[in-house]
DNA sequence: AGCACGCCGACT
DNA sequence: GTCGGCGTGCTC
């Protein structure tokens, strides 16, 4: 009898890999386990089991596999089915999945290890230079790694060398197999067993009395113990008792006390109950009953509420109820919005074990992570941005995607292209659990699903504590500039308000949705704009650090005295960014303190957590800020937004600029007068007419709402048609376009009548050296998508045999944002 | 993807 | 000759 597992290699290649297996390996393994496999000639990679089973059709030789990693399946059943779906609807190799999915600390992979052949008896004459060289570093570190052997000989081609040096018989070659898992411990300090009763213990204490320190320190641990049920630790102890590590250890050799090192967790934290209880005001628990009724219907239920609704409450009730049933809940977030703020505030509310899972954690945590939610021993609530729906749920009773409307749940590279929004609801199917879309400004396409039924629509229309919307208001710049009414960047209306605001003791935020400086420098007197060497864009001028800098690829360069294409000292910039908000508020406002908040500001470890812990304390009057302000911040005495400039995000090429411009807006709005008193929103506008900003100011989203889908019907945009695009790129122009133009045709060939646009460079066209070019596929909802899907893949498969496009990368995305 | 193999031009 | 570049085929 033979036996066979059908393996997911996490690489992209579109199958699965048989490997044989003996009758006792047919008994053991399941599907979701580990197991490490050769692969190609040497290596050894981590296989997840995908199927077990006896049918041998191949036509090739089956290797062995190499060993079994784990006694119990790491991943559950749903998680393959799962993975199926993204891997056909995303139009990407399973394996990829598996590579997103599982923590990397799960895939043990293979190194080549270069050993000394002990038998061999080799006489010096017999060795060129470059042998002598790695013999010579041989016999000071017993082994060696291909890495090694390259920085040894300086050079990058070293496998033929070693190859040459195996045959010879002079070394060895061994795969190494790395588990880079190491769980967390730490020292425990034990009173010694029969110190526990208090007659040996006073004489113990006694017997210390020429060490006071060592005295102390029994005396501390003595008392930690007493009050606790909980093993004291060796650091503990050292603060607690004032001593030094060396106190500890005479004490340890004394027999007195005893020291363990212990694993511990990194993911979860001791959990002091949960306090924070909030009662639904009358709205909310309206919706709250709403929600529940549409879950029984097993309908995804779109929660519309307008910012400051208690949108999060209505969330944290929704998942105490999941956590009484035992089941488990998945509380999804941008990325950025995961603050430690956010999180601690969270974990306020549960009494139950709160896991967080973003990219932030390391290799280790998430691993811990992952185990704690496939082996539940309690009710878990899963709070995590995109990735964390990948996680091995077991009784997943309730998903939650929060500010749904967010484009960043949607992944871009690498493969799988999901959005994480979409999937949660196909997951919710699966797991069989309910699942809630939140935001204030939802996404058209789940508000037309809301529309026609597929969802149910649940709506919060007051702030929560009945504190009025903000108050929005266009400033018109044009009129401001030709009354003289400017001062840079801010209009007199503008500068009103903010003087205000300081009066009043509140603070202000200013939106601009650009950093830098400027984005053009440009010489006066020929015109010419400085490039980016790599892409095709203008530098943008940053000042505070002197540079000009490519937003796209990272590159920098001095700022020129003078123009390099004619000598003209006269150097302009033009538009503006954040920091140049930022140096003129410092001219208007000389007495008040101003922060800036982008890319640029939030690059180091905790300066994003410093930036909101200053706005908190009131460390800083004015916040200068790009998008990043409106990804779930919560201030509590802003009153004030201003928006310098409304015009860019309305003159986006994109069919969702006019939603996003709207969306951004809203959201910047909802940071002012989030307490008691009413907020104020300025708007400048060189357009302040604009169909959008009207809608903006009126807060009214389902105006904005029917003209954005008239003119998606119209255009044949989502969610009337499916877009699927296919992104070229290359380092030559007329390759890119040559096969970008194949592909067009190739597809046209086939009969699906379907509309493909393109071959058409985007914007930016090229970065990194790379031209870009998109194909787009508009597929009507009548048509099957499986079949069109299954003629792309084809021609893709075409195009890869075709030798002259190899090197032309090839991104299928799927409902591209 | 990523690696071996093989072919080719450019050097000591 | 030998080194390193790049195109091609293949992975159970």
């Amino acid at each position: 009898m033979q036996y066979f597992i059908d393996v997911i290699l996490p690489l992209p290649l579109e199958r699965y890999f048989t490997y044989s297996i003996n009758e006792a390996e047919y008994k053991f393994l399941q599907p979701g386990m580990r197991v490490a496999v050769p692969f190609r000639k040497s290596k050894i990679y981590t296989g997840i089991v995908q199927k077990v089973h006896q049918n041998n059709t191949a036509t090739y030789e089956i290797k062995d596999i190499e060993f079994i990693i784990d006694d119990n399946p790491i991943v559950t059943k749903d998680q393959l089915i799962f993975w199926e779906w993204i891997s056909s609807y995303y139009l990407c190799a399973v394996g990829q999945v598996m590579r997103a999915a599982l923590p990397k600390s799960f895939l043990l992979e293979s190194e080549t290890i270069i050993l000394k052949n002990e038998t061999y008896l080799l006489n010096e004459e017999e060795l060129n230079d470059r042998e002598y060289l790695v013999l010579e570093a041989l016999e000071s570190r017993n082994a060696l790694k291909v890495q090694d052997v390259m920085n040894i000989l300086d050079r990058k081609s070293v496998l033929p060398i070693l190859q040459k040096m195996l045959d010879k018989g002079y070394i060895i070659l061994q795969e190494e197999l790395y588990n880079t898992y190491k769980p967390k411990t730490e020292k425990f300090i034990y009173l010694h067993e029969e110190l526990k009763d208090e007659e040996r213990l006073k004489m113990i204490l006694e017997e210390l009395t020429r060490a006071p320190k060592q005295r102390d320190a029994v005396m501390t641990l003595f008392m930690m113990q007493a009050g606790n049920s909980r093993p004291v630790s060796k650091k503990q102890l050292i603060e607690r008792a004032n001593v030094t590590s060396g106190v500890i250890k005479s004490l340890v050799t004394k027999e007195i006390v005893i020291e363990l090192e212990e694993e511990i967790d990194r993911v979860l934290d001791k959990k002091e109950e949960g306090s924070g209880l909030y009662t639904l005001n009358e709205e909310q628990s309206v919706a709250f009953k709403e929600i529940k009724n549409y879950f029984e219907e097993r309908k995804t239920v779109l929660l519309h509420g307008v910012t400051s609704s208690g949108k999060t409450q209505l969330y944290v009730q929704l998942i105490k109820e999941q956590l009484e049933k035992g089941n488990q809940a998945l509380y999804l977030l941008p990325e950025i919005a995961l603050t430690t703020q956010l999180i601690s505030r969270l974990k306020n509310f549960f009494t139950h074990q709160v896991l967080v899972y973003h990219s932030r954690y390391n290799l280790n945590e998430r691993l811990e992570v992952w185990n704690h939610v496939l082996h539940a021993q309690e009710p878990y609530i899963i709070i995590g941005a995109r990735s964390s729906m990948l996680l091995p749920f077991k009784n997943l009773g309730l998903v939650i995607v929060d500010e749904e409307h967010e484009t960043s749940f949607k992944q871009y590279d690498p493969a799988p292209r999901y959005h994480a929004r979409d999937a949660a609801i196909v997951l919710g199917h699966l797991k069989k659990a309910s699942v809630l879309l939140g935001s204030a400004t939802p996404a058209l396409e789940s508000y037309y699903n809301a529309s026609t039924g597929k969802y149910r629509l649940v709506e919060l229309k007051k702030r929560f504590g009945n504190v009025l919307m903000p108050e929005i208001n266009m400033v018109d710049i044009k009129e401001k500039h030709k009354r003289k009414k400017m001062n840079g960047r801010f209009s007199n209306t503008l500068i009103d308000s903010m003087q205000e605001a300081f009066k009043n003791k509140k603070q202000v935020i200013l939106f601009q949705n650009r950093r830098g400086y400027a984005p053009i420098m440009e010489c006066d007197t020929c015109g010419n704009a400085p490039q980016c060497p790599n892409c095709d864009v203008s530098l943008t001028y940053h000042q505070y650090k002197g540079q000009l800098r490519c937003h796209y690829c990272g590159y920098h360069t001095f700022v020129p005295k003078e123009c390099p294409s004619c000598t003209s000292p006269s150097l302009d910039t033009k538009g503006f960014g954040t920091e140049q908000i930022e140096q003129e508020f410092r001219m208007l406002f000389p007495n008040h303190k101003v922060a800036r908040m982008d890319l640029d500001t939030t690059r180091g470890k905790n300066s994003y957590q410093k930036l909101i812990h200053d706005m908190d304390t009131g460390a800083i009057d004015c916040l200068v800020g790009t998008q990043m302000l409106t990804k779930g911040l919560d201030f509590r005495n802003v009153s004030l937004v201003g928006v310098m400039n409304a015009d860019s995000m309305l003159n986006f090429p994109d069919f969702r600029a006019h939603e996003r411009c709207f969306q951004l807006l809203t959201q910047v709005a909802g940071r002012a007068g989030r307490t008691d008193d009413r907020g104020k929103v300025l708007i400048q506008s060189y357009n302040p007419d604009h169909r959008i900003l009207q809608q903006v100011s009126a807060y009214d989203y389902k105006n904005m709402y029917e003209e954005q889908i008239e003119e998606r019907y119209q255009f044949k945009y989502p969610p009337f048609q499916r877009l699927i695009r296919i992104t070229f790129k290359h380092r030559d122009y007329q390759t890119t376009l040559d096969s970008s133009t194949w592909f067009v045709n190739a597809l046209n060939q086939i009969p699906h009548g379907v509309v493909v646009l393109g071959p058409e460079f985007p914007p930016v066209s090229r970065i990194r050296n790379l031209y870009n070019i998109h194909v787009v596929i508009k597929l009507a909802k009548s048509q099957s998508p499986e079949q069109i899907k299954g003629f792309i893949m084809k021609v893709k498969k075409s195009f890869e045999a075709i030798s002259q496009y190899r090197s032309v990368r090839c991104n299928i995305d799927v409902d591209a944002y």
